[in-house]
DNA sequence: GTCTATACTTCGATAGAC
DNA sequence: GTCTATCGAAGTATAGAC
């Protein structure tokens, strides 16, 4: 990429158009399959165009995550304002499993990537920390670990579930479920 | 591929070698850098002679499943033999986790691969939640939860800590892992 | 802002010679 | 068993016209 190269302004309406198809292609059929070409297609321009608005192809990839981290950050300040936290944790990643293992893997790959990754987490850990301290106060909650002990692992286990159901896997997977909405349902009725 | 098609024999020494080769290409590089040619060059053949020994990449990618399932399986069925099975469990994949997310992120789109993914997952939880079963017996130990709930969430949980260290990710994170360790020590202790 | 034109690489896959 | 030859498709990316 040359240091004359024009690029596409940062609030274009086409770029935000683009970095929505581009997300929708990646839910779809995985990172793999983002290519300037297929997302030109899609969108009824040149792959030259797509090149005006992202020099690379990864730029696109980074700005899929910051559109999926701002939106899940949203949700989540919404969803935790209303009832159980920890059920919220549990429900929520169930939809957007499928990309988060895709993302995950680039991010092992492309530091950049990596340290966008990094810091969404952490950030929405926090969040959700915050939020479990805050309910189990208010609710004079006996919690079975520390606040970021008890986010962490429901967080982890409701990735992994999710993936495990889209997988195929069975052994024990019901019965961990059933598990945790047991826990859940416990804690409501306390 | 037509039905004339010739395709090397199963036991060739070459064919192995190249399912070597290919396990390191994705453990190193991630699956996309897996191709007919970047094999080829790696082990001094042309690309041609890779799809007589495969007839589709997609071929690859399933030989390289195959064979890291029966690995695991064996260390697997070794170390459950020494010791807690539950420490095994929770130590075991932080060597793997990398390579995981992206055979897991090419299960969700490749049926052939899903389907092998999904016999090796239920077979190695079956075989971890009969150690932990056995262990619980002979130790007349109480677990928290039934066998194949320990197992899943353990499981699970300790590939998303790997995963997380891998991408940086450090809110909860040392916590949960102190907290796990110290529900390892406490079981040993009794 | 979008295009054409262009350059170059790499891909998967097959047919057939040696 | 390995190769050359070949196909067609697709990839990233740049320069420059409109």
């Amino acid at each position: 990429m040359s240091a004359q190269r024009r690029v596409g302004a940062k609030d274009s309406q086409v770029r935000a158009k683009l970095v929505e198809a581009a997300t929708e292609i990646v839910r779809e059929e995985g990172c793999g399959a983002l290519t300037a070409g297929r997302l030109a297609r899609t969108v009824g321009l040149s792959r030259q165009s797509v090149h005006y608005y992202f020099g690379t192809i990864e730029d696109i990839f980074v700005e899929i995550l910051r559109s999926q981290a701002g939106e899940v950050r949203n949700r989540a300040f919404k969803s935790f304002e209303s009832g159980n936290p920890l059920r919220v944790i549990w429900e929520f990643r169930r939809a957007t499993s499928a990309m988060t293992s895709e993302l995950m893997a680039m991010a092992i790959r492309s530091e950049t990537i990596r340290t966008e990754m990094a810091s969404y987490m952490d950030e929405l850990t926090s969040i959700s920390i915050a939020a479990v301290e805050d309910f189990a106060r208010r609710n004079a909650l006996d919690l079975p670990a520390p606040p970021e002990v008890v986010v962490t692992v429901l967080t982890n286990l409701s990735y992994t579930v999710a993936l495990g159901k889209q997988l195929g896997a069975t052994v024990g997977h019901e019965a961990t479920i059933d598990a945790v909405e047991r826990w859940l349902r416990d804690i409501e009725h306390s």
